[in-house]
Order: C-alpha cells, then structure tokens, then sequence
DNA sequence: AACAAAAATGTAAGGATTACAAGTTAATTA
DNA sequence: TAATTAACTTGTAATCCTTACATTTTTGTT
C-alpha cells in the first residue's frame, strides 16, 4: 500500500496521518503477520530509527479505538495487531507460536441468547499444531 | 458438588487434590462466574486465610494444563478461568466488564483451511453490551 | 519566520504473572 | 508412634507488558 493510500485511509477514519503513523499501518497491511508489539518495534525501528515504543502504543490503541485495526488477544501475556478487520479466525500454533489466519466458511454460527445481546466484536480463537510443524514432527520418527 | 467429589475428579485427572486444590476447583464449579485471579483470590481468602496468591497462580495453571479448567484471554491483560471446558462462546460487555457464557446452538462452524492444523483449543469470544447494561441505558432517557 | 496545535519521545510507574528459596503439610516407612 | 521423605504452600523479589506524564519535536497555518 503507497504512501498516499494510506494517508488517505487514515484521513477518511478520522486520524491524522503523521509520518510514524503511515508507517505503522502500512506495515500492518503489508505483511499480515499478526505481529505483536515487540515483533513491530524491531522490524520498524531499522527504518524509523528515532521511533519509539510509547508511540508504537499510542499509534496501535488508536487504530484499534477508530476501528480501522483490530486487537487480537489469543496469546496470554502479548497483545497482536491485525489490519485485517473482516471477521476470520486466527489459530496459533503451541509449538512455533505463529499465529495464521483461519478463513470462515460463511455457513451457519449461530449462538442462543445472542440476541438479547448487542455484540460490538467476534473473535474465534483456536491452539493446535500448524502443518509446517506437524510436518517436522513426522521427518523425526 | 461436594469435597468427595471434587477430590475424586482431581484424582482422576492426576492431580493430588490438597485441600486448598479442592476448594478452589470447588470454587470454578460452583461460581461459575469467569472469575479473574484477583477476584478469586478476594472471594477465597475469606474462608482459607492462609491462602497464597502464588499458591492460586500454582493451582489454577495446573488445572488449565490438566485440561480440567479452560483459561479465557477475552480480556486484555487479565486471564480468567472456567471450569465448563464444553465448547461454548464468552461475551464480555464493554460497559460493566461481566463474562457471560454463549451457549451455541448449532456445532456446525466450518473453517476453510482448518484441517491442514492439528486442533487443540477452540475459543469463541465477543464484545459488546450485557442486557443489564442496555436497559440501563433506557431508563436514563 | 512566528505561532499554535498535535504528535513523538524518554523515563518512571503500574499491574499481572512467574522464579525461587524457605517453610509447612501430608504421606510413607520403620 | 516417631522419623523420613516428598509434595504442597508461602512470601518476596524479579520479570515483562503496558501506561502516565512531562518535555521536546514536528506539523500546519498565519
Ligand atoms: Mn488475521
Ligand atoms: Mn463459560
Ligand atoms: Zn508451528
Ligand atoms: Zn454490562
């Protein structure tokens, strides 16, 4: 995503497109790593080198208050970042720690008492074994 | 459910059931309130005064590693345990912080992609407001 | 260039969880 | 029952992620 659409995008949802902030979520859209914040900082700061965390917080809270990035809490102690806000589950992966994206056949989910609900937010998390590492796992028998 | 009970469940299970493992299984099950470690921690002090919160930390990841008690990451920076491990979704509301339990009425989710990945977990968690909070909200205008 | 508003920075503080060593309890053996 | 051993529990300190806050820098406008 250039610079421009970017900009743009922050623009039409009401935040001012700085520099850092371009930045960030270009970084989001483009590698779709659901990265955490550490993982952000080491990748960004090569390039942005007077960048800092307390800006990375602030930048990545207000994506996710404006709604244009959503907070994935799948990992206990770490919160991840995912610029991709349609509704697809994530699992993460007990051996690596890799967090994929899980596509939803969009049959039937549907919940009882729900309805009684106003739901703001869905998240479908899953923990298991992801096929490069159930893959190593076999070349070792 | 009864200290009986609750001691033959953990011993089948693996788990030596020392009395303060008994009550705080005892707790989960009856409560069935989400609790965070705090709140736990707050509740149960009362009656065993000797109670460590190291010695909940200790107890409640036994139990999650046992597969005996689910842990809940619907919240950002606190976990919260569940002694129904059934598959079934939690809704947290945004305004009064409650986790309410989502009973699902159909088990028919299909996730693309998902076979390739050895499943161990399934979470279904949402956001949004608790009936409790809308009515509230009604009889404020 | 001067100015005002907003964003970014660095450091310190906060809060949940874990590490660790010492103390206590429970189970086993004699 | 007393001694022995293993396991559980405790309290404190450390760790790690996140936020608060005061200061500096950048941005956009006159
Ligand atoms: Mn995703
Ligand atoms: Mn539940
Ligand atoms: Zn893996
Ligand atoms: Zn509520």
């Amino acid at each position: 995503m250039d610079t421009g659409t970017a900009s743009n995008f922050l623009k039409m949802h009401d935040i001012k497109p700085s520099h850092h902030r371009i930045r960030v979520f270009q970084y989001l859209v483009e590698r779709r790593n659901h990265p955490t914040v550490d993982v952000m900082f080491r990748d960004l700061v090569v390039e942005i080198p007077t960048l800092s965390k307390t800006t990375l917080y602030n930048t990545l809270n207000l994506f996710v208050e404006k709604g244009i990035v959503s907070l994935i809490t799948i990992d206990e102690n770490e919160s991840r970042y995912d610029a991709d806000t349609s509704l697809h589950g994530h699992l993460q992966c007990s051996n690596c720690g890799e967090v994929y994206d899980i596509g939803l056949r969009f049959s039937s989910i549907d919940f009882a008492d729900l309805d009684k609900f106003q739901v703001e937010e869905s998240h479908i998390y899953f923990r298991g074994i992801c096929p490069r590492c159930l893959n190593e796992g076999d070349s070792h028998k």
